[in-house]
DNA sequence: TATTGTTATACTCTATAACTATA
DNA sequence: TATAGTTATAGAGTATAACAATA
């Protein structure tokens, strides 16, 4: 018969509902899709709609440093998702992916799916809608 | 002249637009905020709001395993700005702000209010009404 | 000189499992 | 027995600074 807690002024702010909104989707993603985590997974889409992509472009891209994506690449490489290939100018690195990167690909464009239907689920498609557009004013 | 990376189906998905917000939002907050993570800053508002409040049930409010919260509350506690008192039930601990922890408080609510101007500053105010309305469907 | 990728290092945030003290 | 807090340990995820190869 524990009383709630008091929140104060967090329930009304932007970044505290966006934090908890995150966390949920995030556990659904865990759950329905497994394997990669968000972060992971949107990186094997964007080598798969960027073949060829150099590494640092690809940090630039999500907002990571060149340095902590070394890292990022090696373990999808380490797990046989993607391939480094010396680019043109012999400084980059182009990202490609490899067979089973492109068939797991194919397989996590589904479960993401399946994934945004069970978030969305909670939502009208007006108010989806709307949700995506009030985030990218947000975002960026 | 580099082309922008085609971003493929992320852009259309309610979880990559919210990290992506996050991500906007959570840099604004070190900005104009600072001092405190949002989480952590978080903390110290919900045990202003509930002083007394055992570390556990704090825990549990917040989503985190009870073992995490010890670090979270030492480190709070280390920089003075909480302490622990045994409570009735001597298994637990009740938090409580210091002086200089509610000092702080009070100046973080005053900044957060700014922060949360500036991020809402891209939105109507029936946009920001709606958003948060959206999120709170999300979240849970 | 400037840029790309790398290494060494460190910090934050989180969890699981096993322990202590109290109920 | 069960619960609250703790410890030891580990794993993501991230950054900064210095370095080598190449432009």
């Amino acid at each position: 018969m524990k009383p709630r807690l008091r929140q104060g002024v967090l329930p009304q702010l932007i970044g505290y509902r966006l934090r908890v909104a995150q966390q949920a989707v995030f556990r659904d993603f865990a759950e329905s899709v497994g394997g990669l985590s968000p972060g992971r997974a949107g990186m094997l889409l964007l080598i798969e709609a960027n073949p060829g992509v150099p590494q640092g472009r690809l940090a630039e891209a999500v907002k990571l440093d060149r340095s902590t994506m070394v890292g990022v690449v090696d373990s999808l490489e380490d797990r046989g998702l993607i391939e480094r290939r010396r680019g043109t100018d012999r400084r980059t690195n182009g990202l490609w992916l490899t067979r089973s990167g492109r068939v797991l690909a194919g397989r996590l464009r589904r479960r993401i799916e399946r994934h945004e239907g069970r978030v969305a689920a909670r939502l009208s498609a007006s108010e989806r809608a709307q949700l995506i557009a009030l985030l990218e004013k947000l975002g960026q």
